[in-house]
DNA sequence: GTTTGAACTCGAACAGCGTTCTAGCACGAA
DNA sequence: TTCGTGCTAGAACGCTGTTCGAGTTCAAAC
C-alpha cells in the first residue's frame, strides 16, 4: 500500500482472461484496450523492485504482524506487487529471512564503541545491552536466528568490533572468542524467554505485570506438601525484574571472565 | 494461547453443539454397503486414540522430520487416522506442541538429583547438563519453547526440585529464583546456537567439523586491514569445542553465584 | 533500424497446510 | 428399543511457499 497513492486508474478485480479463439492470424496486432488486462497496463513497474526495498519491507511486516503473520504474499502486497516477483530477488522465503537477519545485525554494528582498554568490561556489557535492545525492537528475530549462521558483512563487522574490545582489554585470544560466542548465545536465550509472559491475542494482553502476578498467585496456591520450595518463593516469581536479572547475568559473566583473563 | 495449566479432567473444549435433527425419520437407516466410505468399513477404531499416544507420536515425528516437516496430517498418518481426529483430543496444533513440550520437560525431572547441601554447585551444573542433553535429543524443542510458559505438572516438578538444590545449598531465595530462571534461559540459548553449524539438507551434511573448519578458513581469508582481529583469531573459530565452552559457561555462572551466595 | 537476448514482472496454478463442519458409528443408560 | 454422548474422519475452506511461463522493457549488436 501507500507509496502509490493514486497512480492512474487501477480497477482491482475482473478476471477477463482474454479468451480469444483459435481463429486466423491477427495476433500480431496490439489488442484493443477493452480486452487488455485491466489492472496493470504495463508489465514494467514505475519504480523497480530492489533487494533492499524488499528486505526493508519484510522487516516492517515482521515487526508488525509477527512471524506467524509474515508471508511472501503479505510482503508483496505491501510493495504493491505479486508474490512471484519477490522470488527473482531473494530466491526463497528462507533467503529473505537471512537477509532480514543481516539487516538487524547491521543495526547494532555502529553502536559498538571503539575499544578503550581501561573500560573493556563495561564496554562488553554495553554491547550485550545493545543486543538485548535490538532483539526487543524486533520481536521475532530470535526465532529467525535459530539455525542460521550469519556470515554477511554486518555480522563479520560486529564480530570484529567486539573482538577488538576484548583483545584491547587483554583477554587472551581463545577466551575472547569463547566469550564472544557465549555472550551471543546467552543474550539470545535471555531475551527469548523474556517475552514469554506476554499473551498472544485478545484478553487485552495482560501487560506483563498482571500476568506475572497471576503466575505468582497460582504458584502460591499449589499444595505446599508437594511443592514446598515453590510455594515459599512464589512471590519472587511474581516480581520478575528483568532488567535486574539481565544485569546480574552480565555481572556474573564479565566478572568471571575478568578473573580468568588476569590469571593468564 | 498456550497456557496448558493443570487441565484436570478430559475433553479440552469444543461446544459440540450438535444441531438437532429437524427432518423426518429416515436417518436411522444404515446406508447400503455400496455407498459407504470405501477405505474404512467401521467408523470406530480398533484401538482408540488417546492424548498420550498423540503426544508420543508427535514427538517422534518432530524428532524425525523436524519442525518444518511436522504437520497434523503427518502425525495423523502415523497413527493411521485423519488429521481431523486429532482435534478432538488436543484442540489445535499449538496445543499439541504445548503438550509435547511438557512431555520433554518430563524427561528431565527424574534426572534431577536429591539435594546434597555440600555439593550444590556440582548438582546445579549437573542439572544444566541434563537440560542440554535433553535439548540435543530433541532438535527443535528450543524453537517450540519460544513464547511458551510451561506450567504443567512436569514443569512445576522440575522447578521444585531444582529450587530444592539451590536452597539446600544456602542460596538466598530471590537469588535462587533468579539463577534458576537465568540458567534455563542460558542453557536454551547455548544449545540453540550449538546446532547452528549443521547443514540442513543435501551436500552430505558436513559433519560439523568440516563445516567449522571451512568457516575458520573463510575468516582467515578476509582482508586483514579491515578485519585484523577476526583474521588473527580465525583458528579459534575453527575449533569450537562446544563441551568446553559449555563448561566454561557453567563455571562462570556457578562461581559467581556461589560468591554472591556467601556474601549474604 | 532491426534483431536479439538478458533483466525483470507477475497471473495462474500446484501441493500442502491448519482448521472447521458435519455425517456417521459405537456403546452405555433409560 | 431409543436415546444421547463420546469419538472418528471425509470433505472442504482459505491460506501458504514456490514454480512456470508468457509477457514486457531496455541496451547492445548487427
Amino acid at each position: 500500500m501507500s507509496s502509490t497513492l493514486f497512480e492512474m486508474a487501477e480497477s482491482p478485480d475482473k478476471g477477463t482472461t482474454n479468451g480469444e479463439a483459435e481463429n486466423g492470424q491477427e495476433q500480431a496486432l496490439p489488442s484493443p484496450p477493452w480486452q487488455r488486462v485491466p489492472g496493470r497496463s504495463s508489465r514494467r513497474r514505475r519504480d523497480p523492485l530492489t533487494r533492499e526495498a524488499i528486505v526493508a519491507t519484510a522487516l516492517r511486516v515482521l515487526d508488525r504482524d509477527g512471524l506467524d503473520g509474515f508471508s511472501m504474499r503479505r510482503v508483496a502486497e505491501e510493495l504493491d506487487t505479486g508474490a512471484a516477483s519477490l522470488y527473482w530477488h531473494v530466491g526463497s522465503k528462507d533467503g529473505l529471512l537471512d537477509l532480514v537477519l543481516e539487516e538487524v545485525i547491521g543495526e547494532q554494528v555502529d553502536e559498538v564503541p571503539d575499544p578503550d582498554p581501561e573500560r573493556w568490561q563495561e564496554q562488553f556489557k554495553q554491547v550485550a545491552r545493545v543486543m538485548r535492545q535490538t532483539i526487543q525492537r524486533h520481536r521475532d528475530i530470535v526465532e529467525i536466528s535459530i539455525g542460521r549462521v550469519p556470515m554477511g558483512p554486518n555480522a563479520l563487522g560486529l564480530t570484529e568490533r567486539v573482538l577488538a574490545i576484548l583483545r584491547a582489554g587483554g583477554v587472551p585470544d581463545e577466551l575472547a572468542v569463547q566469550s564472544y560466542l557465549l555472550m551471543f548465545s546467552v543474550v539470545n536465550g535471555f531475551t527469548m524467554d523474556e517475552g514469554g509472559y506476554e499473551a498472544e491475542v485478545a484478553t487485552g494482553a495482560p501487560p506483563l505485570e498482571e500476568s506475572a502476578e497471576m503466575v505468582g498467585g497460582y504458584l502460591a496456591s499449589l499444595p505446599a506438601d508437594q511443592f514446598s520450595n515453590l510455594t515459599e518463593v512464589a512471590d519472587h516469581f511474581a516480581n520478575p525484574d528483568q532488567d535486574a536479572r539481565f544485569e546480574l547475568l552480565l555481572d556474573l559473566f564479565v566478572e568471571g571472565l575478568a578473573r580468568r583473563s588476569e590469571a593468564s
